[in-house]
DNA sequence: TTTATTTGTGACAATAGTTGTCACTATTAT
DNA sequence: ATAATAGTGACAACTATTGTCACAAATAAA
């Protein structure tokens, strides 16, 4: 084997373990201890973070900012990372910007001039729109990192009552529409409740010793689970036109609902919480004529109820 | 030079060169031709696609599929790609798609499995909500080629009125809810329109001969340019409850227009085309009682019209 | 057709880099 | 005190690389 493939399956097999001897590399590799000590020096000198300790159970270890052997990318594809990491710009606050923004710069250095123009060009070419927002989610590292280790963390959160403290354990964050959101176990309430991040005015690891639920199995592609139990539900049915297909299409919570004709019109039907009856009211009001409520009666009592209200309003 | 660092400077060079001989190559790095012919046959073997030509005015050429040097990222900068692709994944005929596959393919092969699995469990944990659209894209590769390279592309538009040919030059891309649009000049209108992308029905570089314009100067960001400009406006005054703002924040027309108050409230002021004014009716009335227009008074009225037929269609 | 310019190949002596062995040191837990 | 670990320097043996040389092949231009 070449000196610099071993490198390469060296860097490889250090990353992998979590801790290892100079005999044991040696065996493994079927060369002199001699030279995975010269190795392994070659590797920190690249980069690679190693720690050693001498004595009985001693050994190297890999501290935790590892590093991958040397990938060889093709330029477009080093544009098509370029382009992704492009398109969460608009995201402040998200978990990996640091990371993200030094591994671009080291694309940039290794890519030639005319690549590099042609991405320039090409960043006012092509856009991904995030409606802009003044609101802030200073917390969404400490919510992910809750969400994949299964913690609890203690939040204050601000809601129309006020700002009240909160136990919660994260299932994940989601950003939709330029706003961040995390379903998460409420321990105050005892069941799956949404927060919207930006009023999330605190947020750190819990220490009183309160138990995680083990939520492995619910995640943020079971989405359904995720809805409060414990209520009351509604029959919903409403004709749409083509256009209000478009605009439902683009509902978080309609999508699911909606059926579709041939002819590009189509109907929302299935089961709401009773509770949501308000916002679906001013839902189908703004859906103006491309939407047709035909039950439930109460939702209809108040979009007639919101339509005269505003008849008032405007004179 | 010790022999790995030459042939990184080296691969950096060819990529960056259009055409070169070994004679000067040999030159630049002080060795002799022999080993450039040796160095340039084992980046050859590499992957790096060399292309050779013997004879006066011989030399080397790298073919378009050009490879970069290979780089070692830490594992966060790959995690943090890895998000950065996830993220566009609900985007079908992203002009980067397959690239974008196999620079992420290449990543996972060198990490391990520690980290594979901290990625698998993130997929779970954080997204971004795209709305899940029905419509299709697929010419999206060549509108921004257009805009690149400042081409006549010759499309089939289908607008209310049907589907019609035209010629347009396109500005650039952007994606905004789940949907694609496409600024660009139009031949036909001899002005800057938008277009919906999966309202375009064929797209193909134009052959007729037309000479496109000199567009270079504007691009996505001068938004403000990009409006029809031959056409009455009118003058807009709404006032907004703290959620009325939120609501504005999020739409890309009024973003500009918005102005707040220390209370969380706020007002939208500005120069509207009067041809929008059906649009605006709707969205406030769809704002409900978050928002009450003071003027124009045709707008007013409008916003009267509809509700009054909208109250007898719900009896 | 000839000439000059380019890439290209193989061989080999000289040079540079790498490896394994050896002897020894230092640290640390048991 | 002992055993297990990382660590260092030196050197002969071995391997890889380099430059020189002689020659071959292809090609455009005069």
């Amino acid at each position: 084997m070449s000196k610099p493939k071993r490198l390469m399956e060296l860097m490889m097999t250090v990353n992998r373990k979590k801790k290892f001897t100079v005999k044991e590399l040696a065996s493994e590799f079927d060369v002199s201890t001699r030279t995975i000590l010269r190795d392994l020096q070659e590797l920190s000198e690249l980069g690679v973070p190693l720690y050693s300790e001498v004595g009985p159970h001693g050994g190297y270890q890999v501290l935790n900012e590892r590093i991958l052997p040397p990938i060889a990318f093709t330029e477009e594809e080093a544009v098509a990372i370029f382009f992704a990491c492009h398109a969460l710009r608009h995201y402040a606050y998200l978990p990996f910007e640091t990371e993200s923004s030094s591994a671009l710069n080291k694309f940039y250095f290794y890519m030639s001039g005319d690549v590099r123009d042609r991405i320039d060009e090409m960043k006012n070419r092509i856009d991904f729109v995030i409606p802009s927002r003044q609101a802030k989610f200073p917390y969404l590292s400490i919510l992910l990192d809750g969400a994949i280790r299964q913690k609890v963390i203690r939040i204050e959160y601000e809601s129309r009552e006020g700002v009240s403290a909160r136990l919660i354990q994260p299932v994940g964050i989601y950003a939709s529409s330029g706003l961040w959101y995390c379903p998460a176990y409420c321990f105050l309430r005892e069941d799956i409740r949404l927060f919207r991040c930006d009023r999330i005015k605190s947020a750190a690891e819990d220490t009183s010793g309160t138990h995680p639920l083990d939520l492995r199995n619910l995640h943020l592609g079971n989405r359904e689970a995720l809805l409060p139990s414990e209520q009351e539900f509604t029959s919903l049915y409403a004709e749409l036109s083509e256009e209000g297909v478009h605009r439902c299409e683009a509902e978080y919570w309609s999508a699911t609902k909606l059926h579709r004709r041939e002819d590009g019109t189509g109907w929302l039907e299935g089961s709401m919480p009773k509770r949501d009856i308000p916002f679906l009211a001013q839902f189908f009001i703004g859906l103006g004529a491309d939407a047709t409520v035909k039950y439930p009666p109460e939702l209809i009592d108040d979009i007639k109820r919101r339509l005269t209200e505003m008849m008032a309003r405007y004179g």
